[in-house]
DNA sequence: GTGGTCTAGACCACC
DNA sequence: GTGGTCTAGACCACA
Protein backbone atom coordinates (compact mmCIF):
# COMPACT_ATOMS: atom_id res chain seq x y z
CA UNK A 1 0.00 0.00 0.00
CA UNK A 2 1.28 3.56 -1.13
CA UNK A 3 0.75 6.53 1.75
CA UNK A 4 -0.21 9.71 1.06
CA UNK A 5 2.12 12.15 3.20
CA UNK A 6 -0.62 14.63 4.24
CA UNK A 7 -3.15 12.49 5.75
CA UNK A 8 -2.87 10.67 9.11
CA UNK A 9 -2.38 6.52 7.87
CA UNK A 10 -5.10 5.39 10.13
CA UNK A 11 -7.09 7.30 8.23
CA UNK A 12 -5.79 5.85 5.03
CA UNK A 13 -6.62 2.48 6.30
CA UNK A 14 -10.02 3.63 7.12
CA UNK A 15 -10.50 4.51 3.55
CA UNK A 16 -8.92 1.28 2.13
CA UNK A 17 -11.57 -0.57 4.37
CA UNK A 18 -14.38 1.85 3.25
CA UNK A 19 -13.47 1.29 -0.68
CA UNK A 20 -13.31 -2.67 -0.50
CA UNK A 21 -16.66 -2.53 0.98
CA UNK A 22 -18.30 0.28 -1.67
CA UNK A 23 -16.41 -2.16 -4.23
CA UNK A 24 -18.22 -4.90 -2.58
CA UNK A 25 -15.01 -6.89 -1.92
CA UNK A 26 -16.24 -7.21 1.85
CA UNK A 27 -19.59 -7.77 2.15
CA UNK A 28 -21.70 -7.57 5.41
CA UNK A 29 -21.24 -10.66 7.66
CA UNK A 30 -17.84 -11.02 6.43
CA UNK A 31 -14.56 -11.50 8.74
CA UNK A 32 -12.30 -8.16 8.19
CA UNK A 33 -8.57 -9.34 7.96
CA UNK A 34 -7.40 -9.39 11.82
CA UNK A 35 -5.71 -6.73 13.36
CA UNK A 36 -2.20 -8.11 13.38
CA UNK A 37 -2.70 -9.59 9.53
CA UNK A 38 -3.90 -6.51 8.06
CA UNK A 39 -0.64 -4.47 9.85
CA UNK A 40 1.59 -7.40 8.40
CA UNK A 41 -0.23 -6.77 4.97
CA UNK A 42 0.40 -3.19 4.95
CA UNK A 43 3.22 -3.06 6.48
CA UNK A 44 2.54 -0.87 9.74
CA UNK A 45 2.32 -1.10 13.24
CA UNK A 46 -0.94 -3.19 15.08
CA UNK A 47 -1.74 -0.09 16.89
CA UNK A 48 -2.45 1.69 13.87
CA UNK A 49 -4.62 -0.70 12.49
CA UNK A 50 -6.17 -0.96 15.45
CA UNK A 51 -6.95 3.33 15.29
CA UNK A 52 -8.59 2.59 12.16
CA UNK A 53 -10.72 -0.56 13.23
CA UNK A 54 -11.99 1.53 16.37
CA UNK A 55 -13.22 4.75 13.83
CA UNK A 56 -14.91 1.73 11.85
CA UNK A 57 -16.60 0.32 14.58
CA UNK A 58 -17.55 3.45 15.71
CA UNK A 59 -19.72 4.28 12.50
CA UNK A 60 -20.98 1.14 12.80
CA UNK A 61 -19.52 -0.24 9.19
CA UNK A 62 -17.21 -2.78 11.52
CA UNK A 63 -18.46 -4.75 14.82
CA UNK A 64 -15.98 -7.04 16.96
CA UNK A 65 -17.04 -10.17 18.40
CA UNK A 66 -14.46 -11.31 21.27
CA UNK A 67 -11.87 -13.30 20.38
CA UNK A 68 -13.31 -13.82 16.78
CA UNK A 69 -12.25 -10.81 15.39
CA UNK A 70 -14.40 -7.90 13.49
CA UNK A 71 -16.53 -8.21 11.35
CA UNK A 72 -18.78 -6.21 8.38
CA UNK A 73 -21.82 -4.80 10.03
CA UNK A 74 -25.49 -5.13 8.77
CA UNK A 75 -25.87 -2.44 6.19
CA UNK A 76 -21.82 -1.78 5.75
CA UNK A 77 -22.57 -0.48 2.57
CA UNK A 78 -24.97 2.39 3.20
CA UNK A 79 -22.99 3.48 6.13
CA UNK A 80 -19.33 3.23 4.73
CA UNK A 81 -21.44 5.54 1.95
CA UNK A 82 -22.95 7.76 4.14
CA UNK A 83 -19.43 8.26 5.78
CA UNK A 84 -17.55 8.88 2.66
CA UNK A 85 -20.33 10.97 1.19
CA UNK A 86 -20.54 13.38 4.49
CA UNK A 87 -16.89 14.00 4.79
CA UNK A 88 -16.93 14.78 0.72
CA UNK A 89 -20.00 16.88 0.87
CA UNK A 90 -19.21 18.83 4.08
CA UNK A 91 -15.34 19.61 3.64
CA UNK A 92 -14.41 18.52 0.34
CA UNK A 93 -16.98 20.01 -1.97
CA UNK A 94 -17.24 23.39 -0.38
CA UNK A 95 -13.60 24.53 -1.04
CA UNK A 96 -13.56 22.20 -4.36
CA UNK A 97 -16.31 24.76 -4.93
CA UNK A 98 -14.89 28.31 -4.07
CA UNK A 99 -11.53 27.18 -5.71
CA UNK A 100 -13.48 26.68 -9.24
CA UNK A 101 -15.17 30.09 -8.85
CA UNK A 102 -12.15 32.01 -7.57
CA UNK A 103 -9.97 30.62 -10.89
CA UNK A 104 -13.17 30.99 -12.86
CA UNK A 105 -13.13 27.20 -14.02
CA UNK A 106 -16.51 25.93 -15.81
CA UNK A 107 -18.26 23.30 -14.99
CA UNK A 108 -17.70 22.40 -18.60
CA UNK A 109 -13.97 22.56 -18.24
CA UNK A 110 -14.46 20.30 -14.95
CA UNK A 111 -16.05 18.19 -16.96
CA UNK A 112 -12.83 18.24 -19.51
CA UNK A 113 -11.02 17.55 -16.66
CA UNK A 114 -12.75 14.54 -15.90
CA UNK A 115 -13.13 13.01 -19.25
CA UNK A 116 -9.24 13.52 -18.89
CA UNK A 117 -8.92 11.78 -15.50
CA UNK A 118 -10.98 9.27 -17.06
CA UNK A 119 -8.58 8.04 -19.81
CA UNK A 120 -5.89 8.42 -17.75
CA UNK A 121 -6.08 5.39 -15.86
CA UNK A 122 -6.38 2.50 -18.48
CA UNK B 1 -12.39 35.12 10.36
CA UNK B 2 -13.61 30.92 10.70
CA UNK B 3 -11.12 28.53 10.54
CA UNK B 4 -11.36 25.05 8.92
CA UNK B 5 -9.69 22.20 11.22
CA UNK B 6 -8.60 20.44 8.29
CA UNK B 7 -5.92 22.97 6.98
CA UNK B 8 -2.98 24.62 9.09
CA UNK B 9 -3.93 28.13 10.10
CA UNK B 10 -1.10 29.64 7.94
CA UNK B 11 -2.45 28.16 5.27
CA UNK B 12 -5.64 29.43 5.26
CA UNK B 13 -4.15 33.05 6.00
CA UNK B 14 -2.48 32.26 2.50
CA UNK B 15 -5.45 31.62 0.95
CA UNK B 16 -7.03 34.61 2.11
CA UNK B 17 -4.53 36.75 0.66
CA UNK B 18 -4.41 34.97 -3.15
CA UNK B 19 -8.36 35.17 -2.71
CA UNK B 20 -8.11 39.04 -2.38
CA UNK B 21 -5.64 39.18 -4.90
CA UNK B 22 -7.53 37.42 -7.08
CA UNK B 23 -10.47 39.80 -6.44
CA UNK B 24 -8.95 42.80 -6.90
CA UNK B 25 -9.16 43.72 -3.36
CA UNK B 26 -5.36 43.71 -3.25
CA UNK B 27 -3.32 45.01 -6.48
CA UNK B 28 0.28 45.10 -7.64
CA UNK B 29 2.01 47.41 -5.51
CA UNK B 30 -0.91 48.17 -2.44
CA UNK B 31 0.59 47.67 1.00
CA UNK B 32 -0.78 44.39 2.40
CA UNK B 33 -1.78 44.00 6.07
CA UNK B 34 0.66 44.20 8.63
CA UNK B 35 2.28 40.94 10.25
CA UNK B 36 1.31 42.62 13.41
CA UNK B 37 -2.35 44.13 12.06
CA UNK B 38 -3.46 41.05 10.05
CA UNK B 39 -2.48 38.72 13.10
CA UNK B 40 -4.80 40.94 15.50
CA UNK B 41 -7.61 40.78 12.81
CA UNK B 42 -7.80 37.38 12.42
CA UNK B 43 -6.73 36.35 16.19
CA UNK B 44 -3.73 34.27 16.02
CA UNK B 45 -0.19 34.23 16.81
CA UNK B 46 1.77 37.34 14.80
CA UNK B 47 4.41 33.92 14.11
CA UNK B 48 1.90 32.27 12.08
CA UNK B 49 1.31 35.25 9.81
CA UNK B 50 4.72 35.81 9.42
CA UNK B 51 5.42 32.32 8.11
CA UNK B 52 1.95 32.91 5.83
CA UNK B 53 3.85 36.02 4.40
CA UNK B 54 7.04 34.21 4.03
CA UNK B 55 5.17 31.43 1.98
CA UNK B 56 3.92 34.08 -0.36
CA UNK B 57 7.48 35.90 -0.58
CA UNK B 58 8.79 32.32 -1.77
CA UNK B 59 5.64 32.49 -4.47
CA UNK B 60 7.27 35.89 -5.43
CA UNK B 61 3.51 37.02 -4.55
CA UNK B 62 4.78 39.12 -2.22
CA UNK B 63 7.59 41.35 -1.52
CA UNK B 64 9.27 42.70 1.50
CA UNK B 65 10.92 46.16 1.70
CA UNK B 66 12.78 46.06 4.76
CA UNK B 67 11.08 48.48 7.95
CA UNK B 68 8.55 49.29 5.64
CA UNK B 69 5.96 45.90 5.49
CA UNK B 70 5.05 43.75 2.71
CA UNK B 71 4.05 44.77 -0.96
CA UNK B 72 1.69 43.12 -3.40
CA UNK B 73 4.38 41.66 -5.97
CA UNK B 74 4.62 42.63 -10.07
CA UNK B 75 2.06 40.02 -11.47
CA UNK B 76 0.98 38.72 -8.47
CA UNK B 77 -2.62 38.23 -9.32
CA UNK B 78 -1.04 35.80 -12.44
CA UNK B 79 1.54 34.10 -9.95
CA UNK B 80 -1.41 33.62 -7.14
CA UNK B 81 -3.32 32.14 -10.08
CA UNK B 82 -0.65 29.89 -10.90
CA UNK B 83 -0.33 28.97 -7.30
CA UNK B 84 -3.46 28.15 -6.48
CA UNK B 85 -4.46 26.33 -9.71
CA UNK B 86 -1.06 24.38 -9.62
CA UNK B 87 -2.36 23.03 -6.04
CA UNK B 88 -5.60 22.51 -7.32
CA UNK B 89 -5.33 20.22 -10.18
CA UNK B 90 -2.38 18.29 -8.57
CA UNK B 91 -3.59 17.80 -5.10
CA UNK B 92 -7.24 18.29 -4.84
CA UNK B 93 -8.89 17.43 -8.29
CA UNK B 94 -7.47 13.61 -8.91
CA UNK B 95 -8.97 12.60 -4.82
CA UNK B 96 -12.02 14.51 -5.96
CA UNK B 97 -12.75 12.67 -8.98
CA UNK B 98 -11.57 9.57 -7.60
CA UNK B 99 -14.44 10.04 -4.85
CA UNK B 100 -17.19 11.27 -7.40
CA UNK B 101 -16.55 7.93 -9.14
CA UNK B 102 -16.35 5.75 -5.88
CA UNK B 103 -19.88 7.41 -4.61
CA UNK B 104 -21.07 6.90 -8.28
CA UNK B 105 -21.99 10.84 -8.12
CA UNK B 106 -22.64 11.97 -11.85
CA UNK B 107 -21.28 15.24 -13.17
CA UNK B 108 -25.19 16.12 -13.31
CA UNK B 109 -25.02 15.50 -9.38
CA UNK B 110 -21.99 17.59 -8.99
CA UNK B 111 -23.58 20.95 -10.82
CA UNK B 112 -26.47 20.41 -9.07
CA UNK B 113 -24.60 20.65 -5.71
CA UNK B 114 -22.34 23.74 -7.27
CA UNK B 115 -25.69 25.32 -7.64
CA UNK B 116 -27.23 24.75 -4.02
CA UNK B 117 -23.43 26.09 -3.07
CA UNK B 118 -23.90 28.76 -5.19
CA UNK B 119 -27.64 29.81 -3.91
CA UNK B 120 -26.12 29.22 -0.18
CA UNK B 121 -23.65 32.39 0.41
CA UNK B 122 -26.03 35.03 -1.12
CA UNK C 1 -28.84 -15.43 25.46
CA UNK C 2 -28.10 -11.42 24.73
CA UNK C 3 -24.62 -10.01 25.74
CA UNK C 4 -23.12 -7.19 27.82
CA UNK C 5 -20.29 -5.80 25.86
CA UNK C 6 -19.14 -4.68 29.22
CA UNK C 7 -18.69 -7.62 31.04
CA UNK C 8 -16.74 -11.08 30.52
CA UNK C 9 -18.88 -13.77 28.97
CA UNK C 10 -18.05 -16.22 31.09
CA UNK C 11 -19.19 -14.15 33.81
CA UNK C 12 -22.24 -13.31 32.24
CA UNK C 13 -22.82 -16.91 32.14
CA UNK C 14 -21.82 -17.73 35.71
CA UNK C 15 -24.22 -15.13 36.42
CA UNK C 16 -27.07 -17.37 34.49
CA UNK C 17 -26.33 -20.05 36.46
CA UNK C 18 -26.46 -18.17 39.82
CA UNK C 19 -30.05 -16.82 38.93
CA UNK C 20 -31.07 -19.81 38.03
CA UNK C 21 -29.85 -21.28 41.52
CA UNK C 22 -31.38 -18.55 43.18
CA UNK C 23 -35.13 -18.28 41.26
CA UNK C 24 -34.92 -21.96 42.11
CA UNK C 25 -34.87 -23.09 38.71
CA UNK C 26 -31.97 -25.59 39.54
CA UNK C 27 -31.98 -27.08 43.51
CA UNK C 28 -29.35 -29.27 45.24
CA UNK C 29 -28.30 -32.72 43.27
CA UNK C 30 -29.82 -31.45 39.76
CA UNK C 31 -27.38 -31.78 37.07
CA UNK C 32 -26.29 -28.62 35.53
CA UNK C 33 -26.57 -28.64 31.41
CA UNK C 34 -22.98 -30.13 30.32
CA UNK C 35 -20.59 -27.80 29.04
CA UNK C 36 -21.68 -28.61 25.37
CA UNK C 37 -25.09 -28.16 25.60
CA UNK C 38 -24.91 -25.24 27.79
CA UNK C 39 -22.27 -23.59 25.11
CA UNK C 40 -24.71 -24.70 22.21
CA UNK C 41 -27.11 -23.07 23.60
CA UNK C 42 -26.04 -19.69 24.44
CA UNK C 43 -23.73 -20.05 21.30
CA UNK C 44 -20.34 -19.95 22.70
CA UNK C 45 -17.27 -21.85 22.69
CA UNK C 46 -17.65 -24.82 25.00
CA UNK C 47 -13.89 -23.54 26.56
CA UNK C 48 -15.90 -20.35 28.02
CA UNK C 49 -18.28 -22.13 29.60
CA UNK C 50 -15.39 -24.38 31.04
CA UNK C 51 -14.39 -21.52 32.44
CA UNK C 52 -17.76 -20.38 33.96
CA UNK C 53 -18.48 -23.75 35.40
CA UNK C 54 -14.74 -23.84 36.56
CA UNK C 55 -15.44 -20.81 38.78
CA UNK C 56 -18.76 -21.89 40.42
CA UNK C 57 -16.62 -24.80 41.20
CA UNK C 58 -14.70 -22.97 43.21
CA UNK C 59 -17.19 -20.81 44.99
CA UNK C 60 -18.79 -24.71 46.25
CA UNK C 61 -21.80 -23.63 43.85
CA UNK C 62 -21.23 -26.74 41.71
CA UNK C 63 -19.02 -29.96 41.78
CA UNK C 64 -18.40 -32.34 39.29
CA UNK C 65 -18.87 -35.70 39.15
CA UNK C 66 -16.14 -37.14 36.59
CA UNK C 67 -17.63 -38.63 33.77
CA UNK C 68 -21.02 -37.59 34.42
CA UNK C 69 -20.99 -33.28 34.66
CA UNK C 70 -21.45 -31.07 36.98
CA UNK C 71 -24.19 -30.86 39.65
CA UNK C 72 -25.63 -28.07 42.05
CA UNK C 73 -23.82 -28.48 45.33
CA UNK C 74 -25.29 -28.52 49.14
CA UNK C 75 -26.35 -25.30 50.27
CA UNK C 76 -25.95 -24.07 46.69
CA UNK C 77 -28.41 -21.27 47.04
CA UNK C 78 -27.15 -19.80 49.97
CA UNK C 79 -23.74 -19.90 48.51
CA UNK C 80 -24.92 -18.22 45.87
CA UNK C 81 -26.90 -15.40 47.65
CA UNK C 82 -23.35 -15.13 49.24
CA UNK C 83 -21.24 -14.96 46.29
CA UNK C 84 -23.30 -12.61 44.47
CA UNK C 85 -23.70 -10.43 47.54
CA UNK C 86 -20.06 -9.58 48.42
CA UNK C 87 -19.73 -8.82 44.76
CA UNK C 88 -22.54 -6.66 45.23
CA UNK C 89 -21.71 -4.89 48.39
CA UNK C 90 -18.22 -4.26 47.71
CA UNK C 91 -17.35 -3.55 44.28
CA UNK C 92 -20.96 -2.13 42.44
CA UNK C 93 -22.58 -0.47 45.45
CA UNK C 94 -19.31 1.51 46.48
CA UNK C 95 -18.86 3.32 43.16
CA UNK C 96 -23.02 3.68 42.43
CA UNK C 97 -23.36 5.79 45.72
CA UNK C 98 -20.42 7.90 44.68
CA UNK C 99 -21.89 8.38 41.48
CA UNK C 100 -25.59 8.92 42.71
CA UNK C 101 -23.82 11.88 45.02
CA UNK C 102 -22.43 13.35 42.09
CA UNK C 103 -25.07 13.43 39.38
CA UNK C 104 -27.27 14.75 42.37
CA UNK C 105 -29.52 11.96 42.38
CA UNK C 106 -31.35 11.60 45.32
CA UNK C 107 -33.35 8.37 46.58
CA UNK C 108 -36.41 9.39 45.58
CA UNK C 109 -35.45 9.47 42.02
CA UNK C 110 -33.06 6.65 42.00
CA UNK C 111 -36.85 4.93 43.75
CA UNK C 112 -38.84 6.12 41.11
CA UNK C 113 -35.86 4.93 38.60
CA UNK C 114 -36.69 1.57 40.18
CA UNK C 115 -40.00 1.71 39.62
CA UNK C 116 -39.62 2.50 35.64
CA UNK C 117 -37.68 -0.54 35.62
CA UNK C 118 -39.66 -2.52 37.11
CA UNK C 119 -42.72 -1.36 34.60
CA UNK C 120 -40.42 -1.98 31.81
CA UNK C 121 -40.10 -6.13 31.90
CA UNK C 122 -43.84 -7.46 32.32
CA UNK D 1 -3.88 9.06 41.60
CA UNK D 2 -4.82 5.71 42.19
CA UNK D 3 -6.15 3.27 39.06
CA UNK D 4 -8.66 0.59 39.39
CA UNK D 5 -7.71 -2.05 37.96
CA UNK D 6 -10.92 -3.27 36.07
CA UNK D 7 -11.31 0.09 34.15
CA UNK D 8 -8.94 0.91 31.69
CA UNK D 9 -6.65 4.26 33.18
CA UNK D 10 -7.20 6.31 29.86
CA UNK D 11 -11.08 6.01 31.03
CA UNK D 12 -10.19 6.89 34.62
CA UNK D 13 -8.37 9.59 33.50
CA UNK D 14 -11.99 10.77 31.35
CA UNK D 15 -13.80 10.17 35.08
CA UNK D 16 -11.24 12.40 36.77
CA UNK D 17 -11.79 15.41 34.60
CA UNK D 18 -15.54 14.76 34.38
CA UNK D 19 -15.66 14.75 38.00
CA UNK D 20 -13.40 17.88 37.87
CA UNK D 21 -15.97 19.61 35.83
CA UNK D 22 -18.99 18.86 37.86
CA UNK D 23 -17.64 19.90 41.43
CA UNK D 24 -16.49 23.07 39.59
CA UNK D 25 -12.54 22.94 39.56
CA UNK D 26 -13.03 23.07 36.15
CA UNK D 27 -14.89 25.80 34.37
CA UNK D 28 -16.07 26.85 30.65
CA UNK D 29 -12.81 28.35 29.02
CA UNK D 30 -10.36 27.40 31.51
CA UNK D 31 -7.48 25.52 30.00
CA UNK D 32 -7.09 21.98 31.05
CA UNK D 33 -3.60 20.51 32.13
CA UNK D 34 -1.63 20.33 28.92
CA UNK D 35 -1.25 16.24 27.84
CA UNK D 36 2.22 16.08 29.23
CA UNK D 37 1.76 18.02 32.62
CA UNK D 38 -1.50 15.84 33.36
CA UNK D 39 0.67 12.74 31.78
CA UNK D 40 3.42 13.65 34.62
CA UNK D 41 0.71 14.20 37.19
CA UNK D 42 -1.00 11.04 37.38
CA UNK D 43 2.20 9.62 35.76
CA UNK D 44 1.22 7.92 33.24
CA UNK D 45 2.53 7.89 29.61
CA UNK D 46 1.49 11.12 27.50
CA UNK D 47 -0.32 8.86 24.89
CA UNK D 48 -2.84 7.65 27.25
CA UNK D 49 -3.51 11.08 28.06
CA UNK D 50 -3.59 11.46 24.71
CA UNK D 51 -6.38 9.11 24.35
CA UNK D 52 -8.89 10.25 27.38
CA UNK D 53 -8.82 14.35 25.70
CA UNK D 54 -9.59 12.59 22.20
CA UNK D 55 -12.69 11.26 24.09
CA UNK D 56 -13.59 14.17 26.18
CA UNK D 57 -13.12 16.34 23.03
CA UNK D 58 -15.57 13.34 20.90
CA UNK D 59 -18.02 14.09 23.95
CA UNK D 60 -18.06 18.24 23.10
CA UNK D 61 -16.93 18.52 26.42
CA UNK D 62 -13.14 19.78 26.05
CA UNK D 63 -12.13 21.56 22.62
CA UNK D 64 -8.56 21.85 21.50
CA UNK D 65 -7.55 24.92 20.26
CA UNK D 66 -3.99 24.81 17.89
CA UNK D 67 -0.60 25.02 19.70
CA UNK D 68 -2.08 26.58 22.41
CA UNK D 69 -3.53 23.03 24.33
CA UNK D 70 -7.24 21.61 25.01
CA UNK D 71 -9.67 24.32 26.94
CA UNK D 72 -13.44 23.55 28.51
CA UNK D 73 -16.09 23.80 26.40
CA UNK D 74 -19.33 26.07 26.70
CA UNK D 75 -21.60 23.75 28.43
CA UNK D 76 -19.52 21.70 29.92
CA UNK D 77 -21.14 20.96 32.60
CA UNK D 78 -24.20 19.95 31.22
CA UNK D 79 -22.41 17.74 29.15
CA UNK D 80 -20.26 15.76 31.65
CA UNK D 81 -23.34 15.37 33.92
CA UNK D 82 -25.08 13.90 30.31
CA UNK D 83 -22.05 12.00 29.75
CA UNK D 84 -22.19 10.54 33.13
CA UNK D 85 -25.63 10.02 33.83
CA UNK D 86 -26.22 8.22 30.34
CA UNK D 87 -23.34 5.58 31.55
CA UNK D 88 -24.66 5.03 34.82
CA UNK D 89 -28.33 4.81 33.71
CA UNK D 90 -27.76 2.57 30.63
CA UNK D 91 -25.39 0.37 31.69
CA UNK D 92 -24.94 0.45 35.74
CA UNK D 93 -28.31 0.84 37.09
CA UNK D 94 -30.23 -2.01 35.03
CA UNK D 95 -27.46 -4.39 36.60
CA UNK D 96 -28.12 -3.21 40.06
CA UNK D 97 -31.62 -3.28 39.89
CA UNK D 98 -31.62 -6.41 38.50
CA UNK D 99 -29.67 -7.76 41.58
CA UNK D 100 -31.45 -5.71 44.19
CA UNK D 101 -34.37 -7.85 43.00
CA UNK D 102 -32.43 -11.32 42.84
CA UNK D 103 -31.12 -10.82 46.54
CA UNK D 104 -34.31 -9.66 47.51
CA UNK D 105 -33.03 -6.10 49.01
CA UNK D 106 -35.77 -3.45 49.35
CA UNK D 107 -35.04 -0.08 49.28
CA UNK D 108 -35.04 0.65 52.16
CA UNK D 109 -32.21 -1.82 52.76
CA UNK D 110 -30.35 0.41 50.17
CA UNK D 111 -31.31 3.77 51.49
CA UNK D 112 -29.82 1.86 54.80
CA UNK D 113 -26.34 0.71 53.07
CA UNK D 114 -26.54 4.47 51.55
CA UNK D 115 -26.40 6.01 54.43
CA UNK D 116 -23.18 3.96 55.97
CA UNK D 117 -21.89 4.84 52.73
CA UNK D 118 -22.37 8.20 53.86
CA UNK D 119 -21.18 8.28 57.49
CA UNK D 120 -17.85 6.40 56.55
CA UNK D 121 -16.47 8.76 54.41
CA UNK D 122 -15.99 12.04 57.05
C1' DG E 1 -5.91 -17.34 18.18
C1' DT E 2 -8.35 -12.54 18.95
C1' DG E 3 -8.39 -7.50 20.28
C1' DG E 4 -7.37 -3.96 24.26
C1' DT E 5 -4.27 -1.35 26.74
C1' DC E 6 -0.11 0.72 28.13
C1' DT E 7 4.78 2.24 27.87
C1' DA E 8 8.82 4.33 25.95
C1' DG E 9 10.42 7.01 22.78
C1' DA E 10 10.55 9.29 18.45
C1' DC E 11 9.32 12.75 14.83
C1' DC E 12 6.27 16.13 13.02
C1' DA E 13 3.47 20.28 12.13
C1' DC E 14 1.84 24.01 14.20
C1' DC E 15 1.35 28.21 17.38
C1' DG F 1 5.51 25.45 23.94
C1' DT F 2 1.24 22.53 22.10
C1' DG F 3 -1.06 18.19 20.39
C1' DG F 4 -0.96 14.30 16.59
C1' DT F 5 0.86 10.30 14.87
C1' DC F 6 3.55 6.25 14.53
C1' DT F 7 6.67 2.46 16.01
C1' DA F 8 8.29 -1.29 18.79
C1' DG F 9 7.35 -4.13 22.04
C1' DA F 10 5.08 -5.79 26.03
C1' DC F 11 1.30 -7.81 28.88
C1' DC F 12 -3.43 -9.00 29.53
C1' DA F 13 -8.13 -10.96 29.28
C1' DC F 14 -10.87 -13.45 26.49
C1' DA F 15 -12.63 -17.23 23.10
Amino acid sequence: MTWNDHKAIYLQIVDRVVEDILRGTLKTGDRALSVRDLAAEVQVNPNTVVRSYGLLEQEGILYNQRGLGFFIAENASAKARDFKKKEFIESTLPDVFKTIKLLGISMEELNLLYQQFENLKP
